[in-house]
DNA sequence: CATGGATATGCGCCTGTGCGCATATAACGG
DNA sequence: CCGTTATATGCGCACAGGCGCATATCCATG
């Protein structure tokens, strides 16, 4: 139960959410490209995809300057059931969020 | 999203998680049983079952000096398919919940 | 090596939230 | 009316979390 309040946690927060909706689609977002598309500061994005990053929704890579985040293509079916069903809720203005 | 994120907050508490995991079952239960159930104190209980209700997640009837909680039977589909998801990521231990 | 772009992090502030304790309120039985 | 059971709520505390600012770190390029 605990990974799964971690992962509600996670997802319980615009900022977060938002990022979750652009790293949805599976391909790699760099931390400035999000930035910009939220409309978040640099520190808060990076500070948000730290949450993220720990409560394993989202994997990142070193790129040279850039880390890529992306979607953790290791997570349970029961996890992705879950963001699958909260994207589905969201209004489709927020679905493609940029 | 808004909405979302308060459906998210109100899942992302241990305590409210397992209210749920027994409410969901669409039948009612009074703070009481589930203050035994869960094992928590009575304002404890108290308190989070209000915030599932502002949530809109449950709905609660006054009988006697018992108020019944229940799973609210006006929950879009999409918020349904929320929770029937988190569900199904819980362990069975946590899903029977008593 | 110096500079600049991209990202992370230490720090302090402020707000939100969960808790227990005590008390209020509501409804029942006598 | 009184006592009892069931539930809600005011209050204060402690802690978690989100934010901006400044700074550190990492890497590329000149």
């Amino acid at each position: 139960m605990i990974d799964i309040v971690t992962i509600l946690s996670a997802l319980a927060e615009p900022t977060r959410l938002a990022a979750i909706c652009l790293l949805w689609d599976g391909e790699e977002h760099c931390v400035c490209e999000m930035m910009e598309k939220i409309d978040a500061t640099q520190s808060r994005m990076s500070r948000h995809m730290a949450v993220l990053r720990v409560a394993g929704l989202v994997t990142d890579r070193r790129d040279a300057q850039w880390v890529r985040y992306r979607r953790n293509p290791a997570l349970s079916r029961e996890v992705v059931a879950i963001v699958d069903a909260v994207m589905a809720a969201l209004p489709k203005a927020e679905r493609r969020a940029a």
